[in-house]
RNA sequence: UGGGGCGUAGCCAAGUCGGUAAGGCACGGGACUUUGACUCCCGCAUGCGUAGGUUCGAGUCCUGCCGCCCCAGCCA
């Protein structure tokens, strides 16, 4: 049994406790998720998956994955594969309630002809044109269809045909007949089949004629059993008509409908900097403006995977989100407090030296390599512990190191001590530039008694920074943008120029780093958090391509950076 | 100008029968710290789009305004 206080409490609890309570569905719960197999899975998406999923189980009811592939001109075999992957990926489990809204075909074929046969529905002649015409506008009401009253058994002949090919495709429609002055235009008549001539990705050839979603989707529902069928906002319209043809279903297929599934809408993910729209995210991927949809700055499940996202870290997102049914944009700092929540306590840290200054510890002897010993995870012993070499000449990060520092800076300064993280304490005593100005190296001393873990010194030092021996390091290349878009970069409004800002996928300033030894033998998917840097993620794409590449799943807090503005 | 939906802090979001505004993110302050990270404390809406009304009492009920979003695919 749920802890009620552990649930978060929202409107779609609120609602099946009401459901519950009345006995409805025999105090079943049943939900879906429907995509359709047109693109890949954004994060918007795994808000509605997780949504149904968690509802399920919550109320130890069942999920159902049903692709809706209604539409054989928009929908491909590569995407239905993506989005089992991807869902799986986010450890959800439909078991083995895998269906397709074209698996029921041959049901709604015949839910339609009992339609027909009932009064309810009709073939139209009317093209395109002409049904946007005769459906009226917002304020004025439509006309009915001169075809609006052929016979039953007229209709019946005409439907049929339709099936076996002998029109062409857009020539005529099943309408349902409702009513053409609704303020509601989705119920003035609406088009339940469309002919088209075309493959679908399942079917193949065997059929011309295809079902709309408004006819189509409710039915599914039902078909299945589903109690509680969850969609985004904008489908309020279509509530109507869901019900209309459930309850149709009802009364005219009753041995194959399961439940009496209602409709309920959620409002969709919205994310700061982020771009979530299916159309723009293929764009994106066909102008070439990323490597792919799972380019590891895309919103893609995808493309979060590879930046090395955790399918924990993306629940606990959602969790904190919530639900409700008020449009709104959730900041991306949201996302980035999830991720660092989950990857603090999983993954081990290392030092990696992302713009490296070279220092020269001159009392340390010259060929003389120190084996020191770091833990992975400082105050967890069970992380275990790491050897991490130490010699005469090691880097620094450039930004650990000012010339002139203002007051507050606890690093590196000529003159100014600091301590090497897991080593010794190091003093400044000579920097050396090239003929430009520009700093090459600098020249220290360390403190023998200073030693990480025995300290004898009693020195209090308040700065800790992080380095690599440059005789052991080893080179990667870092991928440091996170988003495509970010606040110094920001997605354009117009949908014409929305990719002027893309962030780059890499800084090639950065293609030769060195890092510690230990994060150079990592395998293909080990995350880490680079000392002051943030987590990194080695990438699984471009290992098995012979690639060393690390993605930056998402930066640290950075302190810092506040005090000196 | 038809129909539908929504408005609680900078951003999300709880608020059963009306009983005196949860929580998270962000932000600010402090403690701790061999990551300026993490963690831990403290602070952060006399106010719930707005104007009235009902009531001992209104975010919750009523009325009028204002603002934002969605709908005229043989897409989903």
């Amino acid at each position: 049994m749920t802890n009620e206080s552990d649930i978060q409490s929202n409107f779609l609890h609120t609602m099946i406790g009401k459901d519950l309570e009345e006995g409805k569905n025999e105090g079943r719960v049943h939900t879906r998720f429907p995509p359709e197999p047109n693109g890949y899975l954004h994060i918007g998406h795994a808000k509605a998956i997780l949504l149904n999923y968690t509802l399920a189980q919550t109320y130890n009811g069942k999920f159902n994955l049903r692709f809706d592939d209604t539409n054989p001109v928009k929908e491909e075999q590569e995407f239905v594969d993506s989005i089992l992957e991807d869902i799986r990926w986010l450890e959800v489990d439909w078991e083995d309630r895998m269906f397709f809204a074209s698996d029921y075909f041959e049901a709604k074929y015949e839910f339609a002809r009992r339609l027909i046969q009932a009064g309810r529905a009709y073939v139209c002649d009317l093209s395109p044109e002409e049904i946007r015409e005769y459906r009226g506008t917002l304020t004025e009401p439509g006309k009915e269809s001169p075809y609006r009253n052929r016979s039953v058994a007229e209709n019946l002949d005409l439907f049929e045909r339709m099936r076996k090919g002998e029109f062409a495709s857009g020539s005529r429609v099943l309408r349902g007949k409702i009513d053409m002055s609704s303020g509601n235009l989705n119920m003035r008549d609406p088009v339940f089949y469309r002919i088209l001539h075309a493959t679908h990705h399942r079917t193949g050839d065997t059929w011309c004629i295809y079902p709309m979603y408004d006819f189509s989707h409710p039915f599914s529902d039902a078909l299945e059993g589903i109690t509680h069928s969850l969609c985004s906002i904008e489908y309020t319209d279509h509530r109507p008509l869901y019900d209309w043809v459930v309850d149709n279903a009802l009364e005219l297929m009753p041995e194959t409908v399961k439940s009496r599934s209602r409709q309920t809408e959620f409002a969709r993910l919205n994310m700061s900097y982020t771009v979530m729209s299916k159309r723009k995210l293929r764009r994106l991927v066909e102008e070439g403006h990323v490597q792919g949809w799972d380019d590891p700055r895309m919103p893609t499940i995808a493309g979060l995977r590879r930046r090395g996202v955790t399918p924990e870290a993306i629940a606990g997102f959602q969790e904190s989100v919530g639900v409700a049914r008020a449009d709104s944009t959730v900041d991306l700092a949201m996302l980035q407090h999830a991720i660092r929540e989950d990857l603090g306590e999983k993954a081990p840290r290392m030092m990696a030296v992302l713009e490296p200054l070279k220092v020269t510890i001159t009392n340390w002897p010259e060929d003389k390599t120190e084996q020191l010993e770091l833990e992975n995870m400082p105050g967890d012993e069970t992380a275990g512990i790491r050897q991490v070499p130490f010699g005469r000449e090691i880097y620094i990060e450039q930004e650990d190191f000012m010339e002139e520092p203002p007051k507050k800076f606890h690093r590196l300064a000529p003159g100014k001590e600091v301590r090497l993280k897991g080593a010794y304490v190091i003093l400044c005593e000579e920097v050396i530039k090239d003929n430009a100005g520009n700093i090459t190296e600098l020249r220290c001393t360390y403190d023998p008694q200073t030693k990480s873990g025995q300290d004898t010194s009693g020195k209090k030092i308040k700065g800790v920074i992080h380095w690599v021996s440059a005789k052991h390091a080893a080179k990667v290349t870092v991928r440091l943008y996170d988003h495509l878009f970010s606040k110094e970069n920001p997605e354009n409004e117009a949908d014409g120029d929305f990719t002027n800002n893309i962030n780059p996928d890499s800084l090639v300033t950065l293609v030769d780093i060195p890092v510690e030894p230990a994060i150079a033998d990592a395998s293909p998917g080990s995350r880490f958090q680079f000392m002051r840097k943030g987590y990194f993620y080695l990438d699984p794409v471009d290992a098995k391509e012979g690639r060393v590449i690390y993605n930056r799943i998402v930066g640290l807090r950075d302190t810092w950076a506040k005090i000196s503005k």
